[in-house]
DNA sequence: TTGAAAGCGTTACCAT
DNA sequence: ATGGTAACGCTTTCAA
């Protein structure tokens, strides 16, 4: 059977305190009693149950994350939180058990009931989350990446994306453009309102208004033909159409193919200006200037507050990272007579 | 604090020894009792403590898998491998806890024997992977999902790369075409020896070979730029080139782009046959032939198998999913005179 | 500086 | 059909 630390209080002629003690650094202890109870655990290769620790200590050092419902691992941010997350968690000590939203509310709280997580990271938050105020009432802490209407309630962390997408909005009005589309997420995401959708379009959108500008706008999916019906459906809106501001990664290298069957040039006869991740924009022809999505930074610094918490330490409620702008050169000056 | 068993004993009028024959079943239980004692649980909101409950039982019914190293979540067909495991393993009451490759073999160990994880899903098996000895002395389940060298040792489960390489070129030599190249995975994945990549290069390799007819191939990295340079690498190897076999997902939207900007009709001027998740080759323009990559099947076998032997149920020690073709109409004749 | 022993919450054996 | 109670492996109080 597995090595117990009672094994390695006798090899090392302690007892069994003693060895808990050296594991915990709790209380003091004499050089040559720790160097024979660490040669013991060595050469018995002992690992306390983590099982055991977890009845008296308070935590696990397990946190559990919630996954979006459609997640698909295609290019997604999502999966890009959680792979930092779980970078960030490991760095730590800590382990990181995934959950999938069809699971529900009610098997994060299985989990959380049962001592196995000493918290949870939730995306894909809506703008008025059904799950939030059972959330809430989780004795456990809790970290949402991304924000819920009510600002006040859970710690949250997310990207500004209203200001990201005024920004493109604002990038492009300065060069000088009049006709600017959004071509966003797809129909899907809007229809159950995930926050970053809405509140992108609405950032775009709302820099339009202010300029008294059309307000033209479509989702799209992420393949050829949904591009090609969104642009179309853009044009539909606006023909003279000169720039597009892209919230929608996967649809990225469709919409520059589709804009060259077109036989537009990018930025000559059309600016893009992308809300995605860097590497997501950088490799393609013509490099695309993005918003940069943080994504690897959301999902470390989601961890971080969560690990604040666990820790017992107060943590800000609400962190929104600022857009910044990166240019690389699918943005220019609308062609003359726009 | 956290409602204890005892505590639904006391509120049932029972014996805490009742209330665990309740949740286990092991034992016959009066209706009457029962009844109770399930109010008693619901009203409480009691819910087992998971660390406690391990110590006795021999089982903590989570599951550990280890995510390639550079895993990015782009578009990657490992992620479909961590969601599919995700959800079977869900469905059978179990948890899914991530670790990294970098954490290394040490860590598995170190969760395996802190009694942490009943058993361990290892992917990206590189041919000869040193992690392999290791794996094997852990005293808890192993499934692979990437086939090594040594077939005799570990479960593993995995798609049957060399028959789907092969049977990509076969079904572009039924169509006549004499002049077939490989686009592959990028140049780290083979130097890095992964089991996928070499397989299906030597699955379409092999046959040419056994055809007597050249053997073409180059790696490409999934951007524009990247698989340019690969198409004039393959036409620098064969300017006849009339097919390709592209087994590199991410790269698949971008040689289509390129063809065209070639001025290369697909299937007219250039066949194209992908080995990729289905889902990523019908949705482009032309919807792309495929033997399909079973990513979504793999990761729930692989969590079936590791169920199984965590049942304690014998299970095969090698299951190679048979490649099947599903043509779209990206493939052809090649023209007369080649 | 160290040890003995009483828990922690659950399970399963031994009784009845 | 049910109850009492000794484990499980570790932590921590109390004593020395």
């Amino acid at each position: 059977m597995a090595v117990r630390l009672i094994d390695v209080a006798r090899r090392a002629g302690v007892s069994p305190s003693t060895v808990s003690y050296v594991l915990s650094g709790n209380r003091p202890i004499s050089a040559e009693t720790r160097r024979r109870v660490e040669e013991s655990i060595a050469e018995l290769g002992f690992r306390p149950h983590a099982g055991a620790r977890s009845i008296r200590r308070q935590a696990t050092n397990v946190v559990a994350m919630v996954l979006p419902m459609f997640a698909d691992g295609q290019g997604g941010v999502q999966m890009q939180f959680v792979l930092s997350a779980l970078r960030a968690a490991r760095a730590r000590g800590f382990n990181l058990l995934l959950l999938t939203a069809e699971d529900g509310v009610a098997e994060i709280n299985n989990l959380v009931s049962s001592a196995m997580v000493d918290g949870v990271i939730v995306m894909e938050i809506q703008v008025d989350d059904p799950r939030l105020p059972v959330l809430g009432e989780l004795q456990r802490p809790v970290v949402l990446i991304g924000t819920p209407d009510d600002r006040e309630g859970l710690v949250h962390v997310d990207f500004d994306f209203a200001a990201a997408g005024a920004m493109c909005v604002r990038h492009l009005l300065d060069l000088g453009h009049r006709h600017i589309g959004l071509l966003g997420q797809p129909a899907d995401t809007f229809a159950r309102q995930a926050g970053y959708a809405l509140r992108a379009r609405e950032g775009v959108l709302g820099v339009l208004r202010e300029h008294e500008l059309r307000e033209v706008w479509a989702p799209a999916q992420p393949n050829p033909a949904g591009v090609a019906e969104a642009i179309e459906e853009l044009f539909g809106q606006d023909p003279d159409l000169s720039a597009l501001v892209v919230y929608n990664e996967q649809a990225l290298p469709f919409v520059l193919e589709r804009l060259k069957q077109l036989g537009m040039r990018v930025p000559g006869d059309m600016s893009v200006l992308a809300i995605c991740p860097d590497d997501q924009a950088e490799h393609l022809v013509p490099p695309v200037s993005d918003v940069a999505l943080p994504s690897r930074e959301l999902g470390r610094l989601a961890f971080e507050r969560l690990a604040g918490l666990i820790g017992g330490e107060e943590q800000p409620v609400s962190t929104l990272l600022a857009p910044q702008l990166k240019r690389r050169g699918s943005t220019g000056p609308p062609r003359r007579g726009r």
